[in-house]
DNA sequence: GTGTGTGAAATTCTTCACAGCG
DNA sequence: CGCTGTGAAGAATTTCACACAC
């Protein structure tokens, strides 16, 4: 949190190459991630192989990736990681707290939140939803709750961004309607179905948990195959 | 569950390409999904427009993916809903049970499993694990549990293929070894660092949430810039 | 006409290989 | 020397376009 160039005014980030490919700006994710606790515990460099190995990727991607980044390594010792994650962070957009809100107050949401605050992911949970609220749960959110209905005021009242959608059932896509019509510019959908709006200046992330699981039960059935390399 | 070809000899189905890319696995995992809804409510045929809308993809990438079916649509009218939900199961190796456990007996975890539960996808939890015992979560996980350093035993005994793991923080290599060592074929792994297992029998789909929160937050972030089409 | 099946083109992503810096 | 930065080659995936079947 030292050397940040500004976050009101980022267009310097973008000295460099215009758009991140989709996969490297995962990767970037993880990297982030990482750094974090390496900073934390002090490590003042690291090489592009050794972030390869924790991220689970080459040191050839790892430094590919960084070329969409301004921030530069040392060549010869590797990158300072302080350096580095302010890096990733502006060029990212993770160095400011973005308000998000919860959709579905059921036990999966209320997990994904208490996970993703105990990693300080650089969201700030302001608001609750869902569809029926006389239950228990009411208390354990630890933010404000409301009924479904309220969403767009809510939204709106609150300059909520981003969305997550973890309601198991339903119609999605009136939720979904409401919390962009209220301002939101960001969903991350974990509704078993997938979720896609018109609007291009709205972008969905569809995790498919159940999906994630068949895969993996896929690749063991085909493990025992014969040839294929 | 009618008419599929034996699945104690499923060499057939492999007549036609060998090994399928990993993006139309995804995407044939939400197309089972999909089709296990459609069949229950009593839809008998579906175009590749209509799948491709429903799982976000254009109906070329849908047809594309199907010709690793063996399984072939009806020109002119679409898909019989039941045989491709059948020729996807068998292909994918759905169609058989896989008995999973489940590491870290969370929040995370067991709301994870309520859902998958929920949707019926295939998996039987037949054990829980957790490095401490002594939480209350043991009455609500619903199957037998038990302490992480009898996990190679019990996965041995009960002939668990697939394991999930939710752990929070901790080493999750030497969780994993443990599993490998029982006998576990797959893992799917959500704790918040990258699983590798060097052997090549043994398949691990690593989730990031954070990450993909994150993600989220830089396609906002990127949103409001001037160029780029 | 409507909708599938698939080689081929176009695109996107990954890997390579090597110049250059500390 | 070790390690970074990056154009270029290579591989994987998506998209296209059109022949063919109902």
């Amino acid at each position: 949190m030292k050397n940040i160039t500004i976050p009101a005014m980022p267009y310097r980030l973008r000295n460099k190459a215009g758009r991140i490919p989709r996969p490297t700006l995962e990767r970037l994710c993880r990297v982030y991630s990482m750094l974090g606790e390496l900073t934390l515990r002090g490590e003042a460099t690291i090489s592009s192989k050794e972030i390869g190995e924790a991220i689970g990727a080459g040191s050839h991607t790892v430094r590919k990736d960084f070329s969409y980044l301004s921030e530069t390594g040392i060549s010869g010792s590797g990158y300072d990681t302080v350096r580095l994650r302010d890096a990733v962070a502006s060029r990212l957009g993770l160095d400011s707290e973005t308000r998000a809100c919860l959709v579905g107050l059921n036990q999966l949401g209320l997990a994904l939140l208490g996970h993703a605050r105990m990693f300080s992911s650089g969201l700030t949970l302001v608001a609750g939803f869902d569809p029926n609220l006389n239950v228990v749960e009411t208390i354990e959110a630890g933010v404000p709750v409301y009924p479904s209905y309220e969403i767009t005021e809510v939204v709106r009242r609150e300059r909520i961004t981003l969305a997550v959608i973890t309601v198991a059932g339903g119609n999605i896509r009136e939720i979904a309607e409401r919390l962009v019509q209220g301002g939101v510019r960001g969903i991350v959908n974990l509704a078993p179905q997938v979720l896609k709006i018109r609007d291009a200046g709205v972008h969905v992330n569809n995790l498919d948990f159940i999906g994630e699981f068949r895969v993996v039960s896929a690749l063991l059935a085909h493990a025992g195959r014969p040839a294929a390399v």
